[in-house]
RNA sequence: GUGAACGUAGCUCAAAGGCAGAGCACUGGACUGUGGCUCCAGUGGUUGGGGGUUCGAGUCCCCUCGUUCACCCCA
């Protein structure tokens, strides 16, 4: 075969679509329920909105983005995720208005340049949210809790969710600093990725998964003792709340973020049977951002769910009988008929009758098979016999009664509840 | 970017240097205008692609593309 899909993209054929709608749908259904509003932003933006928010020295924009200059030799990159377009958007479009959130949820793809893996394309699609412009540890445990209910929703069980702080821009560089000291000391004990780390990205070692680096960090400092009063207490006030809606969490100390726009709280929701990429949905606060970028001084949080790792996770013990996708399934026999049926097909659609016409010319009985394998509730005949007298032959492909109607009622059987 | 395993019919997989096969699916028949069950028969392949070794390569070697898993990183 000369063309294949793209490594790392994928499509998604009509048997599988059913579920993907779902999650597409349950979005909607729920952070409707929040009061969020959809946002739809381009999938490619100006470089620069993307190497400034995520941070010149991660790995997304050093090596990841799928970067290209148009014909007027503009910089741009297709989005290797969805925060920075939308903060950009809220200040382009001066969305900011005192005292009020900008809330809005999104679905799209993202891409990065990634070897593909279980649960990492090179196209991948997002759901997620954000909310801009409060600081209230409260709004934390909303979008956490919705985090939670959505993905309860769309019927995935088993998931826990992880939580941490990385503070804010006073108290972390005193923490990386401590943590540096410590990595520097320790150095012989740690892997050659966790020494590079310790200059680039301290906080990253927390990722390293070699078993003698894990239990050397034990001895680590810890972020929580180096918080600021403010950032210490937004914690404790944000699991607070989340106890109070009666959401499961766990404290994580290695839990870090690999962009460098969060602040404060941090979470990840993992789920067991997604192999080694195993967060389904991970988030943070924001706070600098929107500063950052020009805008007022906006605090915020958001989070994204990986769909094509919702749908992995969502995949086991979920076969649930699929419903009949058509109520009549019209076999003519002959060219006169094929006319007739053609007109009744026609007609029971503008009806809002869910119907095919069997176009493969074969036999009664190859027709019958095909009525079948479509998976429709009836077959409608059309023969000979048929056009003598001006009805229709009408089978229940269920119990395989069947009967002559005239071709005005065939309308009112196909949608009986039952019986023929 | 690094490492490992793998790539054979539409799908799942056999064939340990010697005739490319099975099950399912598909098509036809038994059953002439009646699907599902059963039985019978049939179609279907440049063994991912390219090169090499050999009398002979799906099998061995090299390159390449792709898949999977892990690292890195992350949704």
């Amino acid at each position: 075969m000369e063309f294949k899909a793209p490594r790392g993209t994928k499509d998604i054929l009509p048997a599988e679509i059913e579920v993907w709608d779902r999650l597409v749908d349950t979005a909607k259904s729920v952070f409707g329920r929040y009061g969020y509003k959809r946002i739809e932003t381009p999938v490619f933006e100006s470089t620069g909105l993307f190497t400034r928010a995520i941070g010149e020295t991660t790995d997304i924009v050093k090596k990841e983005m799928y970067t290209f200059k148009d014909k007027k030799g503009r910089e741009l990159t297709l989005r290797p995720e969805e925060t920075a377009p939308v903060v950009r958007a809220f200040i382009e479009h001066k969305m900011h208005v005192e005292g009020s959130l900008f809330k809005v949820f999104y679905w799209g793809p993202m891409f990065r340049y990634e070897r593909p893996q279980a649960g990492r394309q090179r196209q991948f699609w997002q759901i997620g949210i954000e909310a801009i412009g409060s600081p209230d540890a409260a709004l934390d445990a909303e979008v956490i809790q919705m985090a939670s209910v959505y993905l309860h929703e769309i019927g995935l069980t088993g998931v826990k969710i992880h939580l941490n702080s990385v503070g804010d821009k006073c108290c972390r560089p005193k923490y990386t600093d401590a943590l540096k000291v410590f990595l520097k000391q320790e150095s012989e004990g740690f892997c050659e990725d966790c020494r590079i780390r310790a200059d680039t990205n301290p906080m990253r070692v927390f990722d390293c998964k070699n078993r003698a680096c894990g239990a050397k960090l034990r001895e680590a400092p810890v972020i929580m003792r180096y918080l600021c009063d403010e950032c210490k207490r937004h914690y404790a006030d944000v699991t607070g709340y989340l106890d109070d809606l009666g959401i499961d969490h766990v404290h994580d100390d290695h839990l870090v973020r690999g962009l460098d726009y969060y602040t404060r709280t941090t979470f990840e929701i993992k789920h067991a049977d997604l192999g080694a990429q195993d967060a389904v949905c991970a988030g943070g606060r924001y706070d600098d951002l929107v500063k950052q970028y020009g805008g007022p001084e906006s605090p915020a949080i958001g989070f994204a769910i990986g769909m094509e790792r919702a749908m992995l996770a969502v995949r086991t013990g979920n076969d649930r009988e699929e419903e009949k996708s058509l109520d009549g399934y019209i076999i003519a026999l002959g060219d006169d008929a094929k006319r007739k049926g053609m007109l009744l097909a026609s007609n029971l659609r503008a009806k809002g009758i869910k119907t095919a016409y069997d176009f493969s010319g074969k036999s009664l009985k190859g027709q019958m098979k095909n009525a079948d394998k479509a998976g429709s509730r009836f077959a409608v005949i059309i023969g000979e016999n048929e056009l003598k007298d001006g009805s229709v032959t009408i089978r229940d492909m269920e119990t395989g009664e069947q009967r002559s109607v005239p071709v005005k009622e065939a309308d009112t059987w196909l949608t009986k509840d039952s019986g023929i």
